[in-house]
DNA sequence: GCAGCCAAAGTTGTACGATAACCATATGAA
DNA sequence: TTCATATGGTTATCGTACAACTTTGGCTGC
């Protein structure tokens, strides 16, 4: 394994989160306090706090000032991620557009609901940054990216925005291949601008149903595309090795 | 909003996160000191160290000893974690919920798309499983959740389940309040019970824009149902004990 | 000029102590 | 009993100090 120095609050983490896991501290049961905790595993009370304060970030512990650190009841906040395989199978990134489409539908038809004057320039800058950027290269993936971003903010809702930069994880490999397969097609960058056009009109137009139709053509559209273009590199390269060449560009 | 004393702790690391999302702070590009920071943000460095230390646990940053910290690299899948602030926000649970709202709409379509026999043995079955149910106790919840699963299931997308998995853990407690102070009124279980009915029959029928409008009724319905129990708990208990008195059921 | 070593400064990791804010319980007064 | 209040204990925050480590720049020797 990698020589990674493994910290003194990491240790201490994992220990108390393998008590908790193994029910040797139930649900509310009190932890012994931060001093005697810190006495107890020879650490300084600030490796302590640090490891208690990472529990607490991820919701398996709670702390009450004065009163002491609580297991959390129900301590089930697990964080949710994709397996790898998602990368390496066009299904499993099939399987997230889908996924991806219903939410910018939703998010979509929210962003026009809640629209402001303020929220309308920020989705044209994003609009117009992502039209000024030429067709080659990895940036183009970003500013795409940041346009369907700056729509989720408009929906006044933050956890779309988190789920969606969640998913992007798992596109922007598919979306680097897409590119760079077909941007010599001076087509395929005129259609994904129109459709972009289409969503952040309706959009800043505040009429949901049309954002939701557009965002939805979009996504399907998308769809196909990444379809099409994986069997024009599936010949040339082998499946494993699909993402490497990706991250060169 | 309730009075959740936000630590400095929470706050530092919120506005991190948001500087690294919003890409003010790119991949592997360098935070100022732990000092400079400190000074910065008028805390001390204990604060941001423990922020440091929360979004280094979910690889959102890396230190290294003597160098300083720095954003992870872009081609990581981070995952995604949700901040606990939400279950104790009103606004946050319905905000979890308008999510899953449009998502359970979508499995629901889809499900009916894509119904088969054995799927609506399963689902008929899950209805079964919370139609058998009593109104009391806790039990209700999760045979609530594992009717919802079974629909998932049937979407024949296994990123869906997972990602409603992940976002039931936001709702739980949630649901179990509402449950509790509802449960009397026989009104709100045969509600309940009925939408799930009309659910599981526009799915089991293969009819998608009935399912998908049946999913969403019921979400808008249980958000309705969570907003107007909030108020009767409010008055009956002082905010820090809601936690509490639900976990007597 | 250059390669390699080395010292110094800077940064994170850890430890310790002190104070403020807060909570739970015991104590005492009405 | 019931309601304040005192009290001790706990977490939250602050500050300082030192150890471990990395980077950088300079110095040496050639």
């Amino acid at each position: 394994m990698l020589p990674v120095p493994e910290r003194l609050t990491d240790k201490l983490a994992e220990l108390l989160t393998r008590l908790i896991e193994t029910g040797q501290l139930g649900p509310d049961e009190r932890l012994p306090t931060e001093q005697s905790l810190s006495k107890q595993y020879g650490v300084s009370r600030t490796v302590v706090r640090e490891a208690v304060s990472r529990l607490k970030s991820i919701g398996l512990l709670v702390s009450r000032q004065g009163a002491g650190v609580f297991v959390a009841p129900r301590h089930q906040a697990r964080p949710l991620v994709f397996d790898r395989s998602v990368l390496n199978s066009l299904e499993g990134v099939l399987q997230v557009v889908e996924v991806r489409r219903g939410l910018e539908a939703d998010v979509a038809a929210l962003a026009a609901q809640r629209m402001s004057a303020d929220k309308a320039r920020e989705i044209g800058a994003a609009l117009a940054a992502f039209e000024a950027c030429p067709p080659f290269g990895a940036e183009g993936v970003e500013v795409d990216l940041a346009f369907h971003r700056s729509i989720a903010r408009a929906s006044d809702n933050p956890h779309y925005e988190r789920l969606l930069g969640f998913l992007e994880q798992y596109q922007r490999d598919a979306m680097t291949v897409t590119r760079s397969v077909e941007a010599r097609d001076g087509e395929y960058m005129n259609q994904v601008r129109a459709e972009h056009r289409a969503i952040a009109t309706a959009v800043m137009s505040g009429d949901p149903q049309a954002a939701r139709d557009a965002a939805s053509r979009h996504m399907v559209n998308a769809a196909g595309r990444i379809e099409s273009s994986v069997p024009m590199i599936k010949g040339t390269l082998s499946a494993p090795d699909r993402a490497a060449a990706t991250r060169e560009s």
